[in-house]
DNA sequence: CAGATCATGTAACTGGTTACATGATTCA
DNA sequence: TGAATCATGTAACCAGTTACATGATCTG
């Protein structure tokens, strides 16, 4: 249950309703979630009945009644352990490398086409993030350490999709030379045997 | 449905049970399961049901009767309008980043823990990808054109782990830096505002 | 003899996604 | 007037994970 330390972290930062907690999360490139505040909605009711968290009802004139949840002293609690537990490796579940690995069926301009599609798309994930890189976004820089924290994730991040892009690149660039001297005989299968 | 892909596409390299497939996907880094033979099975039928595969029992003296699945000229026809269709981007959902990201309740040397954790664990993946990358390993190389779209993708994973390595040394780096000047004037906050 | 390998599966659960429902208010 | 924003939620679904069940046979 990730999406419960996302939701406890901000907590931790300052009291927020489920409403403002879709959009630090939806805006938010680091955890890009999808829409969902459902299940922001239905966690924060998890925890409340936990207890790490304390809701307070914030009615309002013209708009229905706030609910803003507090994160209790056993709720930082147990962000601390959990930040302190086994670091997740990152699950590099990459659709459009399974694609790529079965996509010998392919033309040699479709593949180039889906590599090209692949390439523009992540480019705009790219320029995105330099966006919000640039314009410090909503981080809580509680502490100097903190800001720098978050500016290396979007580093992270950043880096990660710069790398995506170039490799495209050259996955393009040998492919279309292979293709040149395609036919038979040159560029012998480097691959290895069939297990 | 990724997985559903992915077993087509090992079908349409040649015919396989659900046991050969487990051990396939199970093995491999590339799209890298947890021991989940349970999906595998389930989704063979799901695929038969469809029409997609087709099953040939056969029978042994002294094991089990195998399930051997081929897949149908439907299967190839939804494998290949699949692989042409949109690229999926990669879903960067990096427990650890979201770690880090609330990590600065952290005292200085147990973040230093957490990030050499992370290190060692990612470079410990990044020698299994080299090591599988380095003897060839279980790749239909079909073409020459099939055998240099799997070495890049070799490559891909690899270049993700180098990425990440560096990276978190880059951060335990700077951390460190940043600890010797702590206390308050140094190193402003460049982080940005409450939005 | 213990444990891995061969080979099949079922059931329950978790985490995330999609779609739907409601209703006032502000802005173009 | 129609769309976006504020603000709450429910229900169904899908993909993936964990745990369990069975049973012979081969390997150390």
């Amino acid at each position: 249950m990730s999406i419960k330390y996302a939701i406890l972290g901000y907590l931790s930062w300052r009291p927020l309703s489920g409403y403002d907690l879709k959009k630090l999360i939806a805006d938010s490139v680091a955890f890009h979630w999808t829409g969902n505040n459902s299940q922001i909605y239905t966690t924060l009711v998890d925890l409340h009945r936990e207890g790490l968290v304390t809701q307070e009802l914030q009615p309002q004139e013209h708009y229905p009644t706030r609910k803003v949840y507090t994160i209790t002293e056993r709720g930082r609690a147990d962000l601390r352990t959990w930040l302190a537990m086994m670091p997740e490796l990152p699950q590099l579940r990459n659709g459009f490398l399974t694609q790529l690995a079965w996509a010998d069926c392919l033309t040699a301009p479709e593949l180039d086409a889906l590599l090209a599609k692949y390439e523009t798309e992540v480019q705009m994930q790219l320029l995105m993030c330099r966006e919000q890189a640039r314009r410090g976004s909503v981080s809580p820089a509680r502490t100097p350490r903190e800001g720098n924290l978050w500016r290396m994730l979007a580093e992270n991040r950043i880096g990660f999709y710069e790398h995506e892009v170039a490799w495209a690149q050259r996955v393009r660039r040998e492919l279309a030379a292979g293709a040149g001297e395609a036919g038979g005989a040159a560029t012998p299968s480097t691959g290895g045997g069939t297990e």
